[in-house]
RNA sequence: GCGGGCGUGGUGGAACCGGUAGACACGCCGGCUUUAGGUGCCGGUGGCGCAAGCCAUGGGGGUUCGAAUCCCUCCGCCCGCACCA
């Protein structure tokens, strides 16, 4: 093979970047005109550390394709880039080595815009952030500060979860069954003074707003599940005898009178005071303090036995005035509701089985043949005469408006999700901007005009149960804003979730050294158009982000109150069926591959593979083959672009191979852009124009006109250029002279789109017996016709009775026979 | 346990509305070019059968002229939720 036909990608790839970066092609700039078509296309923010991974490579290669699909289509494409900078790992890496964890994340950062660009993905790079840098976190405090004015940021003592690995508490987010979803280690509870933010004040529309927002089904019944949104009532139950009134929620006021108990979670504070006195005090004691020991992992488990201890104690039931036991079990939750219920075991399994064990009346008042427990619908029974009969769903609302009238409960909702804890003890975290005055001023917030609150450098990183900020005296005294004394800073940082809950706001006015973000040309960007990430995020970073703009869009600073209009979340790249990882030895890592075979390959690959949604598992010789696709793609546009000379495209004027050709080439258009458009259909698309390229081939297009060959080539590299950009790029100059980025994406020519002539399927009997190529335009009739004059069909049709002919016109005749 | 998704050749996958099952690729087989090879190019490739044909989309049943697609049922895998009152 000649020299100059090698296909390079080092060569090329490294050549268009260069054109790229040198012309600014992928900056959108500021000022773009009012009436601008514009599009934001946003891929997560990735955490660096080490090298990207194959995973960045996939979602970048998505993204990518995406944006430069939109651009094509005459958009302006918001298409950025950052890194979510503080965290954990670099803190774990600074204790273990004494590496700044400033100097470990740049160093990462570097690595990663290094191979970013290598990757050639089409990045303004004018935006580019890091939430590390104070020029950002200046802001992310600011934000901080504007949720602390209208009460969104608050301080108080709770009981918290506690990660003794990382000598840092938790989000409730971030506890999964009971272990530290970081690392893994079992948490402990304690009673600590946190800073809060206040999810729970939008809990109703980040339920609500679901419904107006393009994401994964799965996504969404994943946040409806954590939000967990219970509409019922609040009722109130009186213990007379310590002259306290006790409300409880429930999902079933309609089964009020069902109530034989009354079960309080250990943790209540009115526990030891209530049971003072009785013959129980001691057990209750015993019991409290071994559920305070217990692990949480235990408490949750829902097969395990009910236990409990009796508080000797009684309520009164206010719809019948009974006289209920009331017990402690740690089966109730004190985070949840008010940290007492009602029990009413005939309609409640968990009820049911501790009444089983503790040998409690169980009564049924929802009447039905089925066993108890009975947690479904039917007429009231046993309850009142005003009731008994009713559907207890009809039931439920009468009762709580009698319970209402009563003064003694009301209609109520409860959520499941709590507020979102967000300080960490820890040091590599945004600082959290507000000083505690030793006079007379309390807690004082940072100025807004004195920040950034910059993170001070200290000696020693290791958390010892309060952050490593405490030890940097000089920086931790301070003077108070408010009465100019002396003060000392707020220690904790900020959960690393605050920073990347607003990151999508600040690309927008990256540069703006006046404010986090000018409204206006915020409102030309959000929301953002197309997020793709990793489903992981689907709770932590995609409610905590939709929370921010909702808080931020009640404070007037914003107008979109939803982030993410559309969502798409890609699915993971295995080897071997097996989750990548370093334990495993089965790591592919992107920098070799692109290195072996150009980024071109390497993305047009993990897009190749299968639906971007779906896991898929690597091979390298699949890879091979997609580096020999574009060597021929690319090959074959050099050759034409010599050899074939370039006629202009006469349709009219074309022979068969050459209106083949040409026909082939819309096809191909119409069978991509509907792959872009409709869903993210990268594979079907790539292998059209694999379809495209292989009817081009020297052989297969026969005598086919050079303008149709050179139209079908360039057509197939104008495709390929959102997948192989550089490959794309190169090809289609080679062939046309032009820049196929400056070029609209092509529009299919529907009269070429459609043949004169299609493939008639004829079965009999449902079985495919022959086919026969027909004119487009035949009528049903003729189609009934020619169906049955085929020689195959007509064996079959020998010496039978026709009892009914199916005509699909374009496409099959079927003739039922006897 | 509850909710959701999935199951198609040796492999990844395609078939978007019920209308030609297996596009496109990997792998394999054969041929050509020949520079020694990788490379490149051309062709073949679901199974059984000499063939006509038959069988085939996890198993079974159903609806339909016609089912990978719709319905019922069973099996298997994956994901989420799971003492939230």
């Amino acid at each position: 093979m000649p020299e100059e036909l090698r296909y390079d990608p080092k060569e090329i790839e490294s050549r268009w970047q260069r054109v790229w970066a040198h012309e600014r092609t992928w900056e959108v700039p500021d000022d773009l005109p009012a009436d601008a078509e514009t599009s934001y296309v946003l891929e997560m923010l990735p955490y660096p550390s080490g090298e990207p991974h194959i995973g960045h490579l996939k979602v970048y290669s998505v993204g990518d394709a995406v944006a430069h699909f939109h651009r094509r289509r005459g958009r302006r494409v918001l298409h950025p880039m950052g890194y979510d900078a503080f965290g954990l790992p670099a803190e774990n890496h600074a204790i273990k080595t004494g590496q700044h964890p400033r100097a470990s994340t740049d160093a990462a950062i570097a690595s990663f815009q290094r191979e970013f660009r290598s990757w050639g993905i089409s990045i303004d790079w004018t935006r580019e952030l890091g939430t590390h840098e104070p020029r950002y976190y200046r802001w992310t405090q600011w934000i901080f500060l504007q949720l602390l004015h209208r009460g969104l940021a608050y301080r108080k003592e709770a009981a918290v979860k506690w990660c003794p690995v990382d000598a840092t508490v938790l989000a409730n987010e971030q506890v999964v069954d009971g272990h530290c979803e970081r690392c893994g280690a079992e948490v402990q509870t304690r009673q600590l003074e946190q800073w809060f933010f206040r999810i729970t004040d939008y809990a109703d529309r980040l339920v609500e707003d679901l419904g107006r927002i393009e994401w994964p089904e799965h996504v969404k019944t994943m946040q409806r599940n954590w939000i967990g949104r219970s509409t019922g009532a609040q009722v109130t139950f009186r213990c007379e005898e310590l002259d306290v009134d006790y409300p409880v929620f429930t999902t079933r006021p309609d089964t009020l009178f069902g109530a034989t108990f009354f079960v309080m979670a250990p943790e209540h504070p009115d526990v030891l005071r209530l049971a003072a006195g009785t013959e129980h005090e001691d057990a209750v004691r015993a019991y409290v303090n071994a559920a305070a020991g217990g692990s949480a992992e235990d408490r949750g488990d829902a097969e395990r036995e009910k236990t409990g201890v009796p508080l000797g104690r009684t309520v009164t039931n206010p719809v019948n005035g009974e006289a209920l036991p009331m017990f402690v079990a740690d089966y109730v939750l004190m985070e949840y509701g008010t940290g007492a219920i009602m029990a009413v075991p005939a309609h409640d399994a968990r009820d049911f089985a501790f009444a089983q064990a503790y040998g409690v009346e169980v009564r049924r008042v929802v009447g039905t043949d089925e066993d108890l427990p009975y947690v479904g619908d039917g007429p009231l029974v046993n309850s009142h005469p005003d009731f008994d009969g009713l559907h207890n769903r009809d039931a439920l609302e009468r009762i709580v408006a009698w319970l209402d009238g009563e003064g003694k409960g009301h209609a109520s909702v409860n959520y499941r999700l709590r507020d979102w804890l967000i300080s960490r003890q820890r040091y590599w975290g945004c600082p959290i901007p507000v000083v505690y005055c030793s006079g007379d001023c309390g807690m004082v917030a940072v100025p807004a005009d004195q920040l950034p609150v910059e993170l001070p450098d200290v000696r020693d990183y290791a958390p010892k149960g309060r952050s490593p900020l405490a030890g940097a005296e000089d920086w931790v005294a301070t003077t108070c804003p408010s009465c100019g004394g002396a003060a000392r800073r707020e220690t904790d940082t900020m959960d690393t979730f605050v920073d990347s809950s607003w990151y999508f706001l600040r690309y927008c006015d990256a540069n703006n050294d006046e404010a986090a973000w000018d409204p206006a040309v915020l409102a030309r960007w959000m929301p953002v158009d197309q997020y793709i990430g990793g489903v992981e995020h689907a709770i932590l970073h995609l409610l905590y982000a939709r929370f921010f703009c909702k808080a931020l869009s009640d404070l007037g600073l914003l107008g979109a109150d939803e982030p993410f209009a559309r969502l798409f979340t890609q699915g993971m790249i295995t080897r071997d069926g097996a989750k990548m990882s370093k334990s495993k030895g089965n790591v592919v890592s992107p920098q070799a591959i692109v290195e072996r075979f150009g980024a071109d390959t390497a993305r047009c690959y993990i897009l190749f593979i299968g639906p971007p949604d779906q896991d898929a598992d690597w091979s390298d010789e699949g890879a091979e083959g997609m580096h020999r696709f574009l060597g021929r793609l690319w090959r074959t546009c050099a050759r034409a672009a010599t050899e074939l000379h370039d006629e202009a495209l006469a349709v009219e004027a074309l022979g068969a191979d050459g209106l083949r050709v040409a026909r082939k080439a819309h096809w191909a258009i119409d069978k991509v852009t509907g792959d872009m458009e409709g869903r993210f259909a990268f594979n079907t698309a790539i292998a059209a124009v694999m379809e495209l390229l292989n009817e081009c081939g020297p052989s297969r297009r026969g005598a086919a006109e050079s303008g149709a060959v050179r139209f079908a080539l360039a057509t197939a590299a104008s495709l390929l250029f959102p997948f192989a950009p550089h490959t794309a790029a190169d090809a289609h100059e080679r062939l046309t002279g032009l820049r196929v980025w400056e070029e609209p994406w092509p529009v299919a020519d529907p009269a070429l789109l459609a043949s004169d002539t299609f493939e008639l399927v004829v079965q009999v009997n449902g079985k495919v017996r022959d086919r026969v190529q027909v004119p487009a335009e035949a009528d049903a009739e003729t189609l009934r016709a020619l169906a049955r004059d085929q020689p195959n069909v007509r064996s079959h049709l020998d010496g039978r009775e026709v009892l009914k002919e199916v005509v699909v016109p374009g496409r099959l005749v079927n003739l039922v026979v006897r």
